[in-house]
This record gives structure tokens, C-alpha cells and sequence, in this order.
DNA sequence: CGTGTTATTGAAGTGTATCAAATTGCGTGG
DNA sequence: CCACGCAATTTGATACACTTCAATAACACG
């Protein structure tokens, strides 16, 4: 049974301004809920709750009826699944400009994993009867949302195949560019590798040494995992 | 490299009336399309095209980028994905009153999936355009489209980690259960099972001789799979 | 500066895929 | 309606990638 270490200091309330959202300025994901109508821009602004979390804090637990949607502003969360067995299983990162807890709130449901902070955090709470009258009134939040959520679950069933079908070695691979592409600035520990390749610490580390041994990655800098040969990579990944 | 065996024969384009589509009448899932509102139900009737295909026909390949959305009226659809290895994999298995596509339609994307009959089915097409029209115009479309998806996205991420961290026997056991249950009409084979289950058909017959030893199936009437003790299966399914 | 988390390495065990070969059962055409 | 052919099923033997367990080393953080 692996414990986790996860702080349960209370979440400071802050108040941030929508017009300088950091989420705004990323240039690979906009807000989907925010931009889909002017209107919505100001209506969330009203009703938005802003908080900040530090690392390794939970914004919410696994099997707990979510009373309104997170959106990150700025910052990182990881959602995963605990098992039976203890096993952590890390579904999704979740960025600036992206949504969390859909399934949660519009299916009146219970969350199927917790979200925990990788990085102090900034979110914006809006609670669940304005996503939900929002979503009456403007058809354009309806067809965002739609988007996102179609996305997300291509990104889920292609994961969930290749996790199932791909050895452990191309999993580390990918995960390795995936990762540090779409989140840059975050130092990732072995440990969150495994999780989301769907293996153990163990392995990812023997999987990073056999790479380094045909340099296509440097480690010898303290933690931090330098990708050298990217090409090599994705050969590795392409192949079977 | 597994060969599938898939029938080419044109489909039939039938009249159907969308008063007496079947999928009205199953009690566990209504047209998430049609009864979003009441126009929408003209609305498809006019544009829908009713197609009718074999058992092993092809509605779509993979990589193939969809005109419209197919909703199964009658009969059941696989949704499998090829990986590079040749594995196939099944995703969903979809019967009367669910859709298929919505990912390609709202993102123009292709299809990461090949929808393959494996019983005499009735689908009805309707057009993408009509689709992207009616959700600007109806929010309870969007709505209810939603809802679907974030139960699909919820099932593949829960999927996907049982598959990962469960044995092959639960796994197994899991299958019998929920295909029989959802899809009662259909006799699976172990092929299909084990697609669904994600491992191989020899494994699948193992774990079914084992279940057979302990009488909680009986598998002597043909290829017919015939639960006996369906609490022992699902007391194994919690255990681990 | 110490303590706990992360990283590392080694050895051992095992569940499951893979391959091959025989058998059964089903559907199709004669 | 029977026989044929082909696909689905079954069984056995083998291999191995990966997990698991354990023990040590290195680092980070308060």
C-alpha cells in the first residue's frame, strides 16, 4: 500500500482578476469555458471563486460529489485514481486553460479521481448551477465543452490501448517527450513517470539508464532528465 | 499479424420510421439525440438516412474521417482500434440508442477507431452539419451529448486502469458479466472477450476452464457461455 | 544538519504472451 | 440433409518482460 504525501493545509482564498488570467496567454490551450461567449467572460468573473493551493496540496479526493467545475489559471494538477490494491494511477495533467470535474457535475456523480497539485496552484472555482444554467443559454459553452471532452477521451482510449499493447521502455519514452512538451516547466520525479506510463519506479528508472547508456538522454545534472537524441526517441516509439 | 474477417458487400439504405425505432423501447438508454427535444425528433426524421447492414460489415475504417453521426437503432456496433503490432482492441460496444462519431464530427478529426457490426444492425446517418446546426440552436442537445461523453470518458479511464492493474481472471470475470448483462442477445466469443478484456483468446479460455472447475459457469451447451454463480465472480472481481 | 523522500541496484519470482498442433463446432454449398 | 471446409476452440510447452521485495545511496527540505 503506497502512501502518499499530499499537504492538508487549508487553500488560500485570493482575488484575481479574469483580464490578466495567466490560462489567457498560453498559446496552446484557451479557456474553453471563458471564450465561448462574451457574455460568460463577465459572468464568471462575477460568480468565479479565485484560490491557491501550494504543491502537493488536494483541491478534491477521489468518490466526492464535486459542487462546482476548476479551471487552473496558472500552475499544475494531477488527476489519478487510487485502486483496490493501493496502486496510483495518474489519468491526466491538467494545465492553464484547462477544466476539471465534468463528469462530476453534470452527472450529478461522484468523482472517479482525486486532484492534486504539482506546482502552487492558482484555480477558479465556478459552482455547478451556473455551468449548468450557463450551458441552457449559450449553445457556443455546450459546443466547447463538447470539444474538450471529445479530445479528452481520444487522448483516453489512445492511452489506454498503448498501455496495454506497447512495452514498458516505449511508454517511458513517450512519456518522457509528452510530458516535458506540454508542461516545460515542471522537474518530473520518476515516480510521476511511472504513474503515468502505467509502470513502477523501478522500471522507469532502468528504462532512463539503458537510454542514457545510448545517450540519447543526459541525467547526470542532479534529477533533471535532459532529453539529447528526441529522434532516437521517437524511433524507439515508432517502432513496434 | 490477425486477420480480421470483415463482410464488403454494399449496405442496404432502408426507410425506417423514427416513431418505431427500436431504440425507443430499451429501457436502459434512450436516444440521446432524438429526445434532447422535441423539434430534433422532425428535424432527424427529415435527414436521417436508415442504412442496414450485415453481421462483420464495416460502417467505418479507421483513419477515416466522418461525414455525419451514426446512431444504432437496431442491433450492435464494435468500436476496435489496429495498433502498429497488429493487436486489435475493443473500446466500446455500442447498441441501440447510442451514437458513433461525435469526436470526428466536432473536431474534424479522423476517427482513431474502425465500427464493425457484429449482428444484423440498423444505423441511421445523419450529417454533420445538421448535427453542428442543431447544437447552436438547441442547448439541450449539447446537454444531453454531454452527458454521454463524460460517462464514455469516465468508463474508458476506469477501463483502462482495471486493465492495467487487474489479472487477467477479473478481468475475464468482468467481461462475462458486463457483456452479458448490457448485451444479452449476442453469443460472444472468446476472441471477442478477450479483445474486450485486453488479452489474448487462449487466455481467456484458461480463465474459463478455471471458472468451469469451480462450477460458477457452464460452457458444456456449444460455445454458449452460461453464468452459473455470478456472485462467486463478482466476489473475485472485488477481492483484488 | 538530520530526517524522510526519492533514486538506485540486485536478485528472485511469476503471470501472461507466444508458438505450435490438435480438435471441435458451425455454416455453407452441394 | 449431409459433408466439407474453415474458423473458433482447446491444450501443452516455452520464454521473458516486468513486478516485487529488499537494502543502500543520494538528495532535498525544514
Amino acid at each position: 500500500m503506497i502512501q502518499k504525501k499530499t499537504v492538508t493545509a487549508p487553500a488560500i482564498s485570493i482575488n484575481q482578476n479574469c483580464s490578466n488570467c495567466k490560462s489567457h496567454f498560453e498559446q496552446f490551450n484557451q479557456t474553453a469555458l471563458c471564450s465561448a461567449h462574451q457574455d460568460l467572460t463577465v459572468l464568471f468573473e462575477k460568480v468565479k471563486i479565485s484560490v491557491h493551493f501550494k504543491t502537493h496540496q488536494v483541491l478534491f479526493e477521489q468518490d466526492q460529489e464535486l459542487l462546482g467545475l476548476y479551471t487552473v489559471s496558472d500552475g499544475l494538477v494531477k488527476l489519478e485514481t487510487v485502486h483496490q490494491n493501493g496502486q496510483l494511477h495518474t489519468l491526466r495533467y491538467v494545465g492553464p486553460g484547462q477544466a476539471i470535474g465534468f463528469n462530476s457535475i453534470i452527472n450529478s456523480d461522484k468523482s472517479h479521481f482525486s486532484a492534486i497539485t504539482l506546482q502552487p496552484t492558482t484555480v477558479c472555482f465556478i459552482p455547478k448551477a451556473t455551468i449548468l444554467e450557463s450551458l441552457k443559454l449559450y449553445p457556443e459553452l455546450g459546443l466547447s465543452l463538447l470539444k474538450t471532452l471529445t479530445q479528452d477521451l481520444k487522448l483516453a482510449e489512445n492511452k489506454w490501448t498503448d498501455q496495454l499493447t506497447k512495452d514498458v521502455s516505449i511508454r517511458v519514452a513517450e512519456a518522457l517527450i509528452y510530458l516535458q512538451t506540454h508542461f516545460q516547466d515542471h522537474k518530473w520525479t520518476r515516480k510521476e513517470i511511472a504513474e503515468w506510463a502505467g509502470t513502477t519506479p523501478e522500471s522507469v528508472i532502468r528504462t532512463l539508464a539503458h537510454f542514457e547508456k545510448e545517450k540519447w538522454i543526459d541525467q547526470s545534472e542532479g534529477r533533471n532528465i535532459k532529453i539529447i537524441e528526441k529522434e532516437k526517441l521517437q524511433i524507439l516509439i515508432s517502432q513496434n
